[in-house]
DNA sequence: CTTGATTGGTACGATATCGCACTATATAGG
DNA sequence: CCTATATAGTGCGATATCGTACCAATCAAG
């Protein structure tokens, strides 16, 4: 009876996030140029965050997409002057992505755009709350992330 | 400095969310038939839970996707025979989704075939973080899509 | 009733995701 | 060195998502 409760919550927890992530996503993207989404503004994050000169495969691996996925949005962001793709002067198989300007920007002014969102949530849902389930989050995702075969 | 440590924090759980969305998908789809992936498990759980007989249009609202995206998910189920699709006597515009024995079939065997993976977790995982965060998560749920325009 | 506006559903096209197959390059074993 | 294997990237096809346009049925105003 315990498991079938514990498993029952678990189950709504899954799919309470997948509402959220649902929702998260749109707020996102209504706030993205023509012909982009949520995954091209993941990779100019990551570039920002962990740097750039990454090659496609290492981004694959970081999103856990397969790699064709990650050559489609990465062309994507090449075509709209986001990134730029050259050789990997270390492999002569791959590449590396470089952002430009254009890209930097898009990044930094979409976050800022979504600022007013994100802070009146922050002002109307109990903080206390957010910062309690954050690292519980993440804790879960490690777990599931190691305990993906 | 506060605002901005809170915004990093928010934007740090939809991120988290994102990958534990990501990453619970995947654990679904690997137990359903080849052909099917999560919105139809979802949709043959939304018409048990809820009852079979609602129209397109209503899941459609209830999964905040476009009615072409259902009658797509629809489709896929319908050729499958895991659901019937039935003229609606009240509305001469509209259909009505009924569950069939397979579909029932799906869904519970689906469930069950998920339920050692769910309660390794459940086991190894600190259950009181995952019952603490599961009110958090439908309250933010509840407010986003409050907020959403 | 009649007629204009609304609503449920679908066809179609654009883009996204992803598995498979292929090429080019790199690497490891001998 | 040579050769077998592994790896990075891409082309292609199948399916998914979703906006636009459209049709048929319903509803609402008079």
């Amino acid at each position: 009876m315990k498991d079938n409760l514990d498993l029952s919550v678990l189950f709504d927890v899954f799919k309470e996030i997948g509402i959220i992530e649902q929702l998260s996503r749109a707020l996102l993207e209504a706030r993205l140029p023509d012909g982009l989404i949520a995954p091209h503004f993941s990779v100019l994050s990551h570039l920002i965050n962990r740097g750039d000169g990454a090659t496609p495969i290492d981004m694959a691996r970081a999103f856990q997409v397969p790699k064709t996925s990650m050559t489609h949005t990465l062309k994507g962001l090449e075509k709209g002057g986001y990134v730029t793709l050259r050789p990997n002067p270390q492999d002569g198989r791959s590449k590396q992505v470089w952002l430009t300007d254009k890209g930097r920007d898009l990044r930094n002014g979409t976050l800022q755009a979504m600022a007013p969102e994100m802070l009146k949530l922050v002002s109307e849902f109990d903080t206390d709350r957010l910062l309690a389930i954050a690292p519980v989050l993440t804790d879960l995702r490690i777990y599931m992330d190691a305990a993906r075969d």
